[in-house]
Parts: C-alpha cells; sequence; structure tokens
RNA sequence: GGCGACGUGGGUGAGUGGUUUAAACCAGGGUCUGCAAAACCCUUUUUCCCGCAAGUUCGAAUCUUGCCGUCGCCGCCA
C-alpha cells in the first residue's frame, strides 16, 4: 500500500507527506480578487485544491482548510500607479466598491458550489482583517524589516536572506536588470514590496493606520490571515503558478521575518488553462466565464474535464475537447445507473485491485487522470460482467457501488447520485413521470411487438428531443433522462 | 535579458530508466440490434506515435548535453 507524496514546489520534488501536527492538517489556499465573474480557470484551481482536501479527509485526516476572499483592489497598473481593480469595476458599474465585492463573491461561491467544489472551512475577507494585517507590518517595521516611506509601508528585501527561494530569483541584481519595476523615490530597492499604501486623494477603500489612511498590500492579506487561523507554520499552502512571484516569495519573507519560524512546509502550485496554447486570462479577454460554460454543460463535466489532466499540467480549453469529456462521462453515469438497476444474479466481479490501484493513484501528488483512467478499466470490467447470463451478485454489485461511490463520487466528485441517475425513484415530480413513461414504454412495446416501427421510433425521437433516451435491453426497455 | 515549464497516436491526455508489446477518454471501424442507444472488440504482428541530434547505460519516451518549437512568471491575474 502506498503512502501519499506531494510535489512541493520548494523542494521540487515528492516528498511523503506528514502534517506537523498528527491527524491535523492546515491548509491555506490562495482565493479569488473578487471584480468579476470566475473563469475557467479560477475552476481549474480550486477544483484542483478540492480534491486535495476531499482525498486528506478521505483517507483519515481532518483538514482545516482556509481560502481567503480578496476583497480589495489592488492595482491595475505599474507596482504604485493605476487604479484599485475593484474601484474601477465599481466605477464601470456605477455602485461602491464593496458593492463588487460583495456581489462577485456571491457569483464566486454559486459557481463553486455548482461545480461540486466543498466550501472552505474559513473564508476571511481582506477588509475583516485589517487589524492582523496592520499588526503583522508593526511587527515587521519592530524587528527592521519593514520602513515607512512617504506614509507607504515598504518590506525591505535585503533584510531577509533567502528571498526569492521559491520562485529561484535570489538574484536581486539580476532581476532589477531587467524588470519593468521602475525604482521609486521613496523604495530603497526597487524589489521592496509594498505592505501598506498611503491612500490618495479619492481612493474608496481605505482604512486608518498608524500610519496614516491607507490600505494593505496585496500580499500581506495571506501571512496575516494564514496565520491567525492556521498557526505560524502551516502544513500545505496552494495557489496558482503565476503567484510564486511575486506573491508567494512575498508571503514567506513577510510571515518568516515576522515570526522566525518556517511558514509553509508544502508548497502546491497548480498550472494554467490556455485556449490554443495561450494562457487564459481576464487581461488577455481569452477566458470564458463559468456562468458561461454552465450554460452549455452540466458543471460536473467541467469538472471531470479538468480532473482528467494532472494539476500540475496545462490544460488546453476546446470545445471538442469539452464534448469528448462530456461524453465519456455520460457513458459513466451509464454504466452507474445500469448497475443500481441490474437485478441480483450469481456472477462474481474481480475486482483485480483497482482500490488499490486507485489509491496508489491518488497516493501519488493526487493523480486524477490515473484515478479516472482506473475507474474507467472498471467500469469495462463491471460492464462485461453484467453482460454475462449470470449477471452479478447482490455482494458483488454492492461492492462495486461501494468502490464508484467511494472514489468516483466522494473523492473525485465526478458521479452523480443515484437519486439523480434513476430520475423516477424519488421525488414528487419524478414518480409521476415513472408512470408516464410507464405507458409510453408499454405502448412502444406493443408497437414493436406487431413490428410498427415506424411508431416505436417516432416515440423514440420525441422522446429523445426532449431529453430522455430509450435503450432496448435484454431486460425490456429502460430510459433516463440525458444530461452530463 | 533573468527565472521556470513543456513538446507523446487523428484529437484530449497519463506514464518519467527494465510487469510499457505507452493508460484512459474522444473520434474512426466492427459485433450485437428491426434500426438505434448502450455494451463489448479492433485501429497495423517482427525496430519506427514518445520534437530533432548526439551521449550515458546491458537497456531510455523516461537521465545528460546541444538544437528547434511552444508556453508561463519578472505590473494585475487561479
Amino acid at each position: 500500500m502506498s503512502s501519499l507524496h506531494i510535489y512541493n514546489s520548494i523542494t521540487r520534488t515528492k516528498d511523503p507527506f506528514e502534517p506537523l501536527i498528527p491527524g491535523l492538517v492546515s491548509m491555506y489556499v490562495c482565493g479569488p480578487t473578487v471584480y468579476g465573474h470566475a473563469h475557467l480557470g479560477h475552476a481549474k484551481s480550486y477544483v484542483s485544491f478540492d480534491v486535495v482536501v476531499r482525498w486528506l479527509r478521505h483517507t483519515g485526516f481532518r483538514v482545516r482548510y482556509v481560502q481567503n476572499i480578496t476583497d480589495v483592489g489592488h492595482l491595475t497598473d505599474d507596482a504604485d500607479d493605476g487604479e484599485d481593480k475593484i474601484q474601477k469595476q465599481a466605477r464601470l458599474e456605477m455602485v461602491d466598491p464593496m458593492e463588487i465585492a460583495q456581489a462577485y463573491t456571491r457569483s464566486y461561491l454559486e459557481d463553486m458550489d455548482r461545480l461540486g467544489v466543498l466550501r472552505p472551512n474559513i473564508a476571511p475577507t481582506a477588509t475583516g482583517h485589517i487589524p492582523e494585517q496592520i499588526a503583522l507590518i508593526s511587527r515587521l517595521i519592530e524587528k527592521g524589516h519593514a520602513y515607512e516611506s512617504n506614509g507607504n509601508i515598504y518590506f525591505s528585501v535585503e533584510s531577509f536572506a533567502g528571498y526569492g527561494r521559491l520562485s529561484g530569483r535570489t538574484d536581486q541584481a539580476a532581476i532589477q536588470a531587467g524588470a519593468r519595476v521602475e525604482l521609486r523615490s521613496d523604495k530603497r530597492v526597487p524589489s521592496d514590496f509594498a505592505l501598506w499604501k498611503k491612500a490618495e486623494p479619492g481612493h474608496l477603500m481605505k482604512w486608518m493606520s498608524p500610519w496614516g489612511e491607507g490600505y494593505p498590500g496585496w500580499h500581506v492579506e495571506c501571512s496575516a490571515m494564514a496565520m491567525k487561523y492556521l498557526g505560524e507554520t502551516i502544513d500545505i499552502h496552494g495557489g496558482g503558478m503565476e503567484n510564486k512571484f511575486p506573491h508567494h516569495d512575498c508571503e514567506i519573507a513577510q510571515a518568516e521575518a515576522a515570526t522566525g519560524k518556517p511558514f509553509v512546509r508544502f508548497w502546491m502550485h497548480n498550472n494554467m488553462v490556455t485556449v490554443d496554447g495561450t494562457k487564459m486570462g481576464k487581461s488577455l479577454g481569452n477566458f470564458v466565464t463559468l456562468k458561461d460554460l454552465f450554460k452549455v454543460f452540466d458543471p460536473m463535466v467541467i469538472r471531470f474535464f479538468i480532473l482528467q489532466s494532472h494539476y500540475r499540467s496545462p490544460l488546453d480549453f476546446s470545445d471538442t475537447a469539452i464534448r469528448a469529456s462530456q461524453t465519456g462521462l455520460s457513458k459513466l453515469h451509464d454504466t452507474a445507473r445500469r448497475l443500481y438497476e441490474a437485478p441480483a444474479g450469481s456472477g462474481t466481479l474481480d475486482m483485480a485491485g483497482f482500490e488499490e490501484k486507485t489509491i496508489d493513484a491518488l497516493n501519488d501528488d493526487f493523480n486524477t487522470p490515473v484515478a479516472i483512467s482506473v475507474i474507467f478499466e472498471f467500469s469495462k470490467a463491471l460492464n462485461s460482467a453484467l453482460d454475462r447470463p449470470e449477471g452479478l451478485s447482490a455482494d458483488g454489485a454492492a461492492t462495486a457501488i461501494a468502490y464508484l461511490e467511494t472514489y468516483a463520487a466522494e473523492v473525485l466528485g465526478i458521479l452523480k447520485s443515484r437519486e439523480e441517475l434513476i430520475v423516477g425513484e424519488s421525488g414528487d415530480g419524478g414518480e409521476t413521470l415513472a408512470d408516464v413513461m410507464e405507458v409510453l414504454l408499454e405502448l412502444r412495446k406493443e408497437a414493436r411487438a406487431r413490428k410498427d416501427f415506424a411508431t416505436s421510433d417516432t416515440i423514440r425521437d420525441l422522446l429523445l428531443a426532449r431529453g430522455i433516451e430509450l435503450k432496448d435491453t435484454r431486460e425490456g426497455t429502460s430510459w433516463s433522462k440525458k444530461r452530463g
């Protein structure tokens, strides 16, 4: 039996995972800046980390999962210029910045719910933790790692040995040579980064601080909130790969300079969604929002599509690729439905290590594509067993159901529940529908018996046009709602 | 310019030194079916589907070097 290994961005190897406190995992993932609807890139990140949490919990850990909501704008332009992103959106929509933050927070949570992403245990907002951020900044000033300049507070990169260790950007001179960061008169060194910014006239989101009215820098919220809820050393910190530098390097610097302790034990970074090989991003305008995708595809199809590639691999988006996933997932659902409806027989199913292979895949740095491939191999074996005249015994069916419900449903979240798969079995509307379908199928059966195929095909076609699919099998005709 | 990735069959996408004769999904073909759907089987059997070229090794898609190509980060972005 394998044990869990996680690829750690800071060691650049797959390291065996054990939490600092036995049995309890502390995990922080960088959340979204809420100034627009979430797109497929967000989905890839949060679905991936959702599986991480689900797998850790499944294997017996208690996980405290914190994911922030960045509801302070930060800047659109250069390090010190440009407009706050949320404020800009507020201006465009002619509402208060906080309305923007709140509206898009709700939008984000709705989208994640539909994708089956479990809510974090704590979802702290940056604006709700201004005192904690001020406290952290004060601590850094006291220890000589930060300085004030014109009402702005900057972190002194030179004061912290090992800055840039995560991204590999440790040569500050080299960075500065090619960097677009312009030397500002109030920074000592160009790569110093802002902890607190003085509010310019007209800036709407601002708070009082020991250094006057202003607002926190982007990096400081994550360090402050992660340490508040998870302690000074946390087990897992996740985020998008594009945040390695500068965001995560800055987080490390702030936290470790303040506490003198290691901040994060395992860094996890997920890769990008691309469109025609180019990153999907807001600034490029080539993004597709989840709300638009959900109009065409079942959210579970999107989730399945994402998990068919590894979280550290880029995922190329295209209509044909998602449609391929849609077909594949729908066949898996057909198999599950067939299993639920199968009459008890006497045959057995050789599980042949399917469970072990699934566990091995997930323990190997959450290799969801391999886990899914094992589930499909299992599906094939299961169908072959059900095809045999002796069918599958009640015990065999129970084992098969347990396997699917554990790994496909509970851990990966790519299998609908029995109730969803078998429409007529529960629910008020469902029972009526089941009765009506029974009548229709009886009529069609009679038509087929007298070889009136025109009538039988008409019934089938009209139902299919309404999303109900018929299948003539040895045991009779079965029907299901065609979705995803 | 600096830092970091990647390049696998018609498409998506695993595998990262020897159970690999490269997983799984889609597409294509076949069996079954009144016709479908689903299911199952097949898609080249002897070196050649692992970007190209050298090298290390008994053995490489898998390690090293060079080259070509694509991408990410160095304002903001999952």
